[in-house]
DNA sequence: TGTTAGCACTCGATGTGGTTGAGTGCTAAC
DNA sequence: GTTAGCACTCAACCACATCGAGTGCTAACA
């Protein structure tokens, strides 16, 4: 059977109405909020219809009805190709200078929550293709170098070493030079066992240091294993009934809390720069099978990208989720320009 | 009213016995409960006149009787002042190495939440009296200039300053040196404005550069402001039904989620170094008014001094929750020292 | 053939009344 | 001072009735 134009209009009513009131849906409401003119009765069929069709389903028998997941994917699909018409303004001031990409991260994740009403997770941008962009020893003690590593995006990382001899300045200075020189402008699989064998045979009685500041190197471009993620808005799932349930509302908050399974949601197919929406089982985390979470990936001028998600009920406002998103997406390009001109 | 040794006895054996079960005890329990042979009837007596003085209460006419704030206070003023007779193995492995005192705290909180079952909270390390160790100005690219400055407890920090005129290697040693010979070991508030004048007459054209690193240097060392809080469990709130309400439990996430909240608590009055017990509405933080929180302060050897806290139920485990922590205030020491060996 | 009115039916939600049992306070006796 | 006994209270539980929103089906209608 084809879902044909007033099956369409119905299962939309269903699920706006649905959304709206979080109650299942039974037909004289349709038949009073559609403008089909058509009575109950009529609905009741249709409804019938498209409950065989598995676009909607009853909690039980004498209950209205209630979107299937299929039934908010095609809602979720219908509204992904409309046009986006209008812009809606987002309250929040988020142009105030942060000093910290850490902290801008954290006040986006806040000023989203609070906006949409859902808990809200974003990922620290990341580049799969990050360049070495300057290396520097110095000595803190006698006994202690700090080694700083830039990378593009002004990704920083400290390391302090330990020696058991003394450095002179002429050494440190001898090595900056053979680190930098060798190593400057290099993505991480440039960095080859023959380079790292040629370098260390160039420090010669030093080369346990050389071996140490590529150990850093190495952690502070390879930045999939300790994801940054940043959320807010957690408490915001009791709103829901649906969801405010002991055992759920611990699953899901225990997933907020071990950022890691985050990451399964956060880091997608990395391909995508769109938005990608997650209804139910479709969620690649386990726990969180009763929610819906829309995900948007975001790229800085540089390259990097991150991923802003919104983990909210089933009958989240999808319609306003994305068109939030969206303009984020765009938003968060400039906000970070802004940031590093200042 | 006195409370002599039976009145005691019997106020103990009501706390324990809630403690375990959760459940308004009652007299009769307490009978058998206890060694003292005594009739449910003088039980019953004895707690009529224990609830008059304030230290148990019924949740209702015909129901037992459960430990006001008050008792548990006295409940807990008599553990603390009990000698610490055995140390229970924590079952954690703690001492793999860490890589950052980050994420040793990370990992503190979490195997203390696994071990305790309570929700727990942890802030990092910080030293009112903290020191300059170390400054380090770097050239990343021509308008760029990477500030890195060491303090003691090797808190380190960095800045990406923006110049507009090209700085040559000689200048930028010569503020190098500039800085580190004037800041070198001063405490922030050694830091004055006549010293800074000087620095800046010195620096001549280069002033402004000065001035940012100042400003750099008072963020690093001055921590006060944001202070760092980690978390773990939060979803152990579900497992004591008191707790797991819904307006209580969203009160009490939001908390675990806005950590300056949290500082209320962990940092408390800064002086005490013991373990410090607060019961219902002695909590200085509103939204925990309906449980304990346990907090114990811990000091690294170099003087930086940092808060561990347990949030649970009112009737948590208080024996355990102490004990726990103070192993953990000496251990954290020890793991602290070894990690900067390696 | 599509639409509608009508009706019997289902079933969760809500309310009511009775019973149970743990626990209490009080009193009188030991 | 302690205890046995008794009347009393009250949350918890269960059984039962009621209500009402909503359904599916059928027959009649345009």
């Amino acid at each position: 059977m084809e879902l044909d134009e007033r099956k369409k209009i119905i299962l939309h009513a269903v699920i706006r109405n649905y959304l709206e009131t979080g109650e299942p849906v039974g037909s004289r409401t349709i038949s009073k909020y559609t403008d089909l003119n058509l009575s109950s009765a009529t609905i009741r069929n249709e409804m019938a219809d498209l409950e065989e069709m598995g676009y909607i389903l009853q909690p039980h028998t004498s209950a209205g009805r209630i979107p299937s997941d299929k039934g908010y994917r095609f809602y979720v699909d219908m509204l992904m190709a409309e046009k986006e018409k209008e812009v809606e303004e987002m309250k929040e001031v988020l142009v105030q200078r942060q000093d910290k990409m850490e902290t801008l991260l954290k006040h986006v994740a806040r000023a989203l929550a609070q906006n949409t009403q859902y808990a809200t997770m974003i990922s620290a941008p990341q580049s799969r293709r990050n360049k070495l962009k300057f290396i520097q020893l110095s000595r803190v003690d006698a006994q202690q170098i700090l080694a700083v590593i830039v990378s593009e995006g002004n990704v920083i990382k400290n390391n302090i070493l330990h020696v058991k001899e003394d450095l002179n300045d002429e050494t440190l200075l001898k090595l900056n030079i053979l680190l930098n020189t060798n190593l400057n402008g290099l993505a991480i699989d440039e960095i080859n066992l023959g380079l790292i064998t040629l370098m260390k045979q160039q420090a010669g009685i030093h080369s346990d240091i050389v071996s140490e500041v590529i150990d850093a190197v190495a952690e502070a471009i390879h930045a999939e294993e300790d994801l940054e993620v940043y959320t807010s808005g957690t408490n915001n799932i009791f709103r829901y009934p649906e969801l405010a349930d002991h055992k759920k509302a611990s699953e899901l908050i225990n997933a907020f809390e071990e950022k890691q399974l985050l990451g399964e949601i956060l880091q997608g197919d990395g391909e995508s720069t769109g938005i990608q929406v997650y209804i139910g089982a479709e969620s690649p985390v386990q726990s969180m099978k009763d929610c819906s979470v829309v995900t948007a990936t975001y790229e800085l001028g540089d390259g990097m990208k991150g991923t802003i998600g919104i983990v909210g009920p089933k009958r989240m406002d999808y319609d306003k989720v994305v068109r939030t998103l969206r303009r984020l997406q765009t938003q968060l390009d400039d906000l970070y320009k802004n940031e590093n001109q200042n």
